[in-house]
DNA sequence: TATGAATGAGGCTTCATTCAT
DNA sequence: AATGAATGAAGCCTCATTCAT
């Protein structure tokens, strides 16, 4: 009826809508995307299932949605508004802060993995991935080479080796992998 | 005129059973487990639909039949046969004998990463899994500490992190991925 | 405009539930359990394949469904509220009774025999068919043994024999079947 | 070769045949006809699946076959070379020998009941039945009006009934029935 | 907005039957 | 005659999606 009415759904329409996402991530990297139905998604949301498809149009825009979110989370973690160079500390921030995040937000990693693992998926956020990553990436090279590396492109590469096989094993074992080890062992390289 | 011998089926079974592995290695690598259908499989292998479960009982099976042959052949890379200790020529030859592998069978890798990041199949697998894995990397730690590391443990994680790294990097992006200069990058550190 | 009440679903679920059931008593009584597909069972209830999967969680449970019903409906025809002895008159009153609902119900004892003679659903509900069957027949021998019978137990061995052989001969041929002579005959013996 | 091949292959199918019956008759009394496969049959008898298709055309056909076979032994009972008219002490032979046959061949009823009672085989062999049952029913009838009973079909019906009943009750639970007992007190009545 | 009953395409699986050897 | 691999129609069941209320 009244103005505040209409603001009123909208916030209601937001925090309806990321509790359907964070539901999603849950149970997405519990169980894997097929093997999750709507049906539980919905339960799991606490709404119906026709309340679901208000939010999101199918199965897969929920899916979508969910892994442009975790890739905004993630390129956060790159320190986009860095505007002159990378230096040392730079990187030694960037993974003290990767450490920080794979252990409060586990989950969300796991879904990264189990997802972008699918040869599937990966056809269908291929551009989102590539127009995400591509700048950082860059200044890690720059970093290189500005060092002296002879193989810059190389260098980086190593690195991002080394931080996928951290998230990799991480991931597939938190209980017993030595994340703050590795992590100190990684730094001492450089 | 005469029915076939009994050894005459037994080499029919073998044969067309080994087809129908590489077929689903192919399938499910290219387009992940539950995106494949039967239908497809049969398409891809030759077969009929009813045949396939003259061969494997169900589809999860199949996948366990698969993941448990490419367990071995990964195992296999293990050198299990050593009796001695582990030098360095031979984490040097370990390496070499990966990336080949990874070269000439990517699409067995690809059907190992994106089996194994679903969590459904690791719970699957996951005694498998640990059955193989076990003896192999006790020896790298026991490697780590005879050659006087401080934390052997910490050393044999990381050298698990670099290889995860590498073949997930890799899988990624086999065209671009420079993986013989990070193969000799990491035979430099050692 | 506005959602239903969590009663008006109940009702929906009950009617429905009994329309399925109903229908589904018909096609097995008919054509026997094995013989009727679920789409002919949706098809005769007026609904889809799928939403029979709402209502029973396959076909086997619908079928338990049914023949639990037709037990309790059986077992009332035995009067379990007696609270004193047994008489002649609650004998005659019996098969009276049983006749008057062979002639109404003759699909449901149809289908009580067609499935009941099935080895396989024997199986599955003896331990039903125990609990029911167990406390009349046991007031039916005493009843014999008031009555001075050498052999109650025979007695009512005997008895229990001419019922299934009225069922039996009924069900097989309702057309040409004496039913109401028989019952005359039968109740003249005692 | 010689004729004398001719002959045994002839013998050898009829003694296959046989088997194949038999075995068939067991399955399909313990699990029902629709629940037993051809591979189980043939494993049963000792035979291929392709050989089985040699002596029967097909499931149905093998059914048949089976139905005939036990309708045959059936109506060996009731004495088909009777010429003169029944007397007391046929019905007393029948009734006797009924008893003894039950209890030898149990698994051969079982299949006649669970087979009978199906609707589907009912329409099959509806016709096979009443070749076979006419004409003895129609000497029992005759042996009642010739007693001077007031209503001879009547009488008949209930024989017939009382009989079915015996068969079912039996059948049902060979262990527990009187089964002498209920034929003693049959044979009483008359 | 909110519910869950209802749909139906499509998946997995079974099994009677055929056929090459 | 004898085998069992091979076929494919048909069955059971699931689940993303729609829709009446």
């Amino acid at each position: 009826m009244c103005p505040r009415t209409k603001i009123q759904f909208e916030v209601m329409r937001e925090v309806r809508r990321s509790r359907i996402l964070e539901a999603a991530i849950e149970c997405f990297a519990n169980s894997g995307y097929h093997s999750v139905t709507i049906s539980e998604l919905a339960v799991h949301a606490g709404i119906s299932k026709g309340l679901l498809y208000n939010y999101f149009t199918s199965k897969e825009e929920l899916l979508k949605a969910i892994l442009q979110e975790i890739l905004k989370l993630m390129m956060q973690l790159f320190d986009p508004d860095q505007t002159g160079d990378l230096e040392r500390k730079d990187l030694v921030h960037y993974l003290e802060t990767l450490v920080t995040h794979l252990k409060s937000n586990l989950i969300q990693w796991k879904m990264y993995m189990a997802i972008f693992s699918q040869p599937a998926v990966q056809l269908i956020l291929a551009e989102e991935i590539k127009a995400y990553s591509g700048p950082p990436l860059g200044m890690v090279e720059a970093y290189f080479r500005n060092k002296g590396c002879l193989r810059p492109d190389v260098e980086m590469a190593f690195l991002s080796t080394l931080i996928s096989g951290v998230i990799f094993e991480y991931i597939s074992d938190p209980e017993n992998y030595p994340l703050d080890q590795i992590k100190d062992r990684i730094i001492q390289m450089y």
